[in-house]
DNA sequence: TCGCAATTTTGATATAAATCAATCACTCTT
DNA sequence: AAGAGTGATTGATTTATATCAAAATTGCGA
């Protein structure tokens, strides 16, 4: 089954112009008139249904990806099955940066629930960098922060216990649900204990039994994926002040 | 101490289009005319001692840095003193690419040896990114490796057991090294065990004792830092068939 | 050249997290 | 509404790696 369908969106030209996500988006910074040059970038959309794969490895590369709705994981695969997801991507946030260098995919990018992603031809988006100054130093800027988000998650791989990771994770959450207008002490969580465990390099189990750790704790209150954060300085002094283990 | 001597070199333009490094580095794929502009962006080099840092965590961000000679490891530093070693870079590779997003450098870039970087004003950069295409693709394509990159140190973290991220690490070095011109199968590590586990998320001693054991399958040859691989598809076969565990 | 400090190796023991296993709680389908 | 299947929780046990400790090796600095 070819899970992608290429859904021409017709109507909506003004993609970023009218986007309420830009300002977490790459048309962040750039001013009025040049943003208007960005919905010729922006010409189509897509629709994914959950589960489905926006791109998988292998794939080659064309294009660039903005979260308009909905939510993603990305994983790396191993020849024995081993899974690794890299990252979870929420709306505004950009997907397919991982293909620039070969031209070819080298991750999984999956849809946790039923989402919609602008796609951004690369060819245009370095055509336009070029003539819009804003453009460029915004797409370097997307890059750079996701080298550094990659730094913090192997911090958190290689120097942290199991509960440390799932406080980091969690306050991290709780920070990006914010920066979308939602609520940062009450959320819905879209991936599995399992995918949270592959994230945090720890088993589905340990990632539940954290859970409850922090819920008898009064840290959190956990029914399946809903969250409350009911102590996030709770949570962070768990991450700060836990003796070495690694 | 201030450890950084911004000497400035004088002599020396043409850092580029005589630098037989360029094609592990930025400039490559660039064409012969376009390269000679090269060498106005690289105007100064520095040299880093021993130990010393390139730049520092918090650092304001003014340029991106192309390894001549020497080596580095770039690491963070967690309040409490958890480090953890999130690279180590050869001659042509590429540092200070964290600081873009933020303006402020978030990690620390130390010499691993007596080193020589040649010093890219990123604004310069972005300039001449504009005007040249070739630049333009090529350093995206360098932040994109980066990215990918990190995807496989987080696959190594998170999905695999200690002796399969060593023989990972070994393969990795030995292909850097070979891209070089060395021998792929005999080189000298520029790290101490402890930076090492501290990259693969492990104890000195963790990675002590899965250099003996390598050593005792007859896969390598140890003498300190002194390495001979002996059965590169060893290591491979280690890396695919070891079970599971994480 | 010597001596000391840093690094590495090796051994014994402790422990955090994995594994194995069973039950429980949802959600989706019919 | 019932049942199946998926996902989550909880418990008992095992295991890989950390921790603690001591000895061996190296190489730097006086």
């Amino acid at each position: 089954m070819k899970a992608t369908a290429p859904i021409t969106l017709t109507g909506l030209k003004k993609a970023c112009s009218q986007c309420n996500l830009f300002e977490l988006c790459l048309p962040f910074g750039i001013n009025d008139s040049d943003i208007l040059r960005l919905d010729e970038l922006v010409a189509t959309q897509r629709r994914i249904k959950r589960q489905q794969p926006l791109y998988r490895t292998g794939d080659t590369f064309e294009a660039i990806y903005a979260i308009r709705t909905g939510s993603f994981k990305s994983d790396v695969l191993l020849e024995d099955g081993r899974e690794q997801v890299t990252g979870f991507q929420m709306t505004g946030e950009i997907l397919g940066l991982d293909g620039i260098g070969t031209g070819v995919h080298t991750c999984n990018a999956i849809a946790l629930e039923d989402s919609e992603v602008c796609v951004i031809s690369y060819t245009k988006l370095e055509e336009l960098a070029r003539v819009i100054e804003g453009l460029q130093h915004q797409f370097h800027k997307v890059m750079s922060r996701e080298i550094v988000r990659d730094h913090g998650v192997m911090m958190l791989l290689g120097s942290m216990r199991a509960e440390e990771r799932l406080a980091a994770f969690l306050l991290n959450m709780s920070q990006r649900f914010t920066a979308r207008g939602f609520s940062p002490t009450e959320f819905n969580l879209r991936m599995t204990r399992e995918e949270i465990g592959s994230y945090l390099g720890l088993k589905l189990e340990t990632v539940s039994r954290a859970f409850s750790h922090f819920q008898e704790e009064g840290l959190i209150s956990v029914q399946q994926k809903h969250i409350c954060i009911l102590n996030s300085n709770g949570l962070r002094k768990l991450i700060q002040h836990q003796a070495s283990v690694r």
